[in-house]
DNA sequence: TGTCTTTTTCAAAACGTTTTGAAAGCTAGA
DNA sequence: TCTAGCTTTCAAAACGTTTTGAAAAAGACA
């Protein structure tokens, strides 16, 4: 491998000099900065990482820690993240720890990384409204991103989107289509994300002096399953009129509801308007329902870079910084005016 | 954070002779490594990692790859090995980082990982029978572990357990039980284990002039309904007598097997008798079936630690070395004497 | 006491980079 | 020609460890 010494000596130049033009300082002079360009090229030089982060005092190195579920399967959301955060890490020459956690104590995991002692930063995901991890993190000046939020208003570094917001966006489209019984297929309660969703539901449905039955409101796992149960529970509720449309967690869950809906043989969005909230994960992708499903689109993916960046301006010493963004609604097919009469009258 | 030159200090003494006290050197005075010690607890120090690692000239990083099916999930033993591998990766300081392929290419994400220039090894999991990156990575004489075997005589370091033999014991114990009519669901054969388990299976079979119906031969994802599905069909085959037992690729697999065998109206052992390979994954143990399983049974977690004392050892100039281990045969409940009548006379 | 081993310690170099402070070299103005 | 100011380069220090070769201290033997 060659060195800053041995470009150097080639061209008669210390490697302080060399070290200066390839990283593009103003300093140096542009017939030499040419010349180092060449002679680097030629060599195949590439920075000793190791020497760099020796003296930058930084290991180069953040962790995060993937919790699996008691079966040992993961989140599919977790991979997207992961790609996603592994190349916006590398546009920052660092590199991504994972450790896998299966236990009780969600802060363990951290403190045992932490130990190794060669971690920069943590990238925290899936949060709840009280994240100990939190916590922990901020006790010990560990620099940390979180992706999502624990509450309204804090004063950590966090990225995310208005997740309150995403179910008010739904409500709000589905009242302006006339809609008065909507429903909400939600995910775990235990996860802020889930938590924020269902207050914007409720308080955007109180706002316009809507019912919001309890019995109308679920929150599980976000799996095609749990959508056709839960979506089919509704459709087929004893007490109350069903909903003329049901807002899902995701697109998954999305399509579990649709089968329900038309194994009640009923139709979308013609007896029944559907709304869900789209991860943009590549393997289920809105567009190519039928219908189109019409959603508040979020790439989980574009939360990558941003959440890199952040991470890396916390370790140079920037100040904590929060970042919520707004998801977009995209307005499709499966969403349509309420139906006049048929579902109106179901006894 | 303490260094070492801090300690000296503090004792007038040379970071070197520090260092040698740490480092359990032999020529240390007991008196002086007693003081060292003492006082470096005191500190609470530390070895900077990095500063370890520009003088060893490694990184203390090794990747992996996991690749993940096109609907974005990941095979559940990948989870089991991870673990495994962080922590005894973890006993030599090493870390493991991860990386996510979705490509088709299977040596691109290894070039791509190799590029950031900063790994010094990989392990290699779920190989194929002639597998690319194998070749690849000896090429460009990069440091790697296999684990598993793409041919029965390589020269590079894997370590994994002999599959054909795992196949060869399975058709022994029900070959002496009285067995002749025995089906093997297996993994996909794209896998250099599935081909393994395949070949020790015929060879075995045809060693005892067993006839070996390539219908009582499956090979596909190992998930119950797959084992289901397949032990379904083979005992419900038309032109063959179906099978008096079933030699599994997974614990996972025989519960579908098992499950098929009771939708038969047909009872294990009693009519049918369960082998499957045991990698002793936690969530779904062999003990706990009923009847209990009898297994072929190679805990993956086992492979982990000498996968990373294996990859140690070359990182640091060892030669390359194969270690294939034999996996325990472990009647339980779930085999039994072949059928006298009954089965025997089926169409 | 002096010499020869053996034990114990040290100073210095090395790893490859970044950064600091100083020194050249050059240009322009007087 | 001198000085001031600007541009360009350099030597050296720093990061924290390991390792090398040498030196000092201690012990053994005559």
């Amino acid at each position: 491998m060659a060195t800053l010494k041995q470009i150097g000596l080639e061209l008669g130049l210390s490697p302080a000099t060399v070290s200066r033009a390839l990283n593009g300082f103003p300093e140096v002079n542009q017939h030499t900065r040419d010349k180092v360009r060449e002679v680097a090229d030629r060599l195949g030089y590439r920075p000793n990482r190791v020497a760099q982060r020796l003296v930058t005092g930084r290991s180069g190195m953040v962790g995060m820690i993937l919790k699996i579920r008691p079966d040992m399967s993961a989140d599919q959301t977790f991979f997207e993240m992961l790609t996603g955060l592994t190349a916006a890490l590398a546009a920052h020459d660092v590199d991504l720890v994972l450790s896998v956690d299966q236990g009780k104590d969600p802060v363990k995991p951290y403190a045992k990384m932490m130990e190794r002692d060669i971690l920069d930063g943590f990238i925290l995901n899936a949060p709840t409204p009280h994240d100990p991890r939190v916590d922990y993190l901020r006790q010990r000046n560990i620099p940390f991103v979180l992706h999502g939020q624990t509450a309204p208003d804090v004063d950590y570094t966090c990225y995310g989107i208005d997740n309150a917001g995403v179910s008010r966006a739904a409500v709000e489209l589905l009242v302006s289509l006339g809609h008065q019984r909507i429903a909400l297929l939600n995910g775990p309660l235990q996860y802020a994300f889930a938590h924020d969703r269902r207050r914007g539901f409720v308080s955007a449905m109180e706002d316009r002096k809507l019912p919001v039955p309890t019995d109308f409101i679920s929150g599980d796992n976000e799996t095609e399953a749990q959508g056709y149960a839960a979506a089919l529970a509704m459709l087929a509720h004893r007490q109350h009129l069903p909903p003329t449309a049901i807002v899902c967690g995701s697109t998954l869950v999305a399509a579990g509801a649709m089968r329900a809906v038309r194994d009640k043989g009923l139709q979308v969005p013609t007896d029944v308007s559907i709304v869900a909230h789209d991860d943009a994960l590549p393997q289920l992708r809105a567009v190519n329902f039928s219908p189109a499903l019409t959603v508040t689109r979020a790439p989980l993916r574009d939360a990558c870079q941003p959440l890199a960046d952040l991470l890396i301006a916390l370790i140079k010493g920037a100040k904590p910084r929060q970042q919520i963004e707004d998801a977009e609604l995209i307005v499709r097919e499966s969403t349509g005016p309420v139906p006049t009469s048929g579902l109106e009258l179901w006894p």
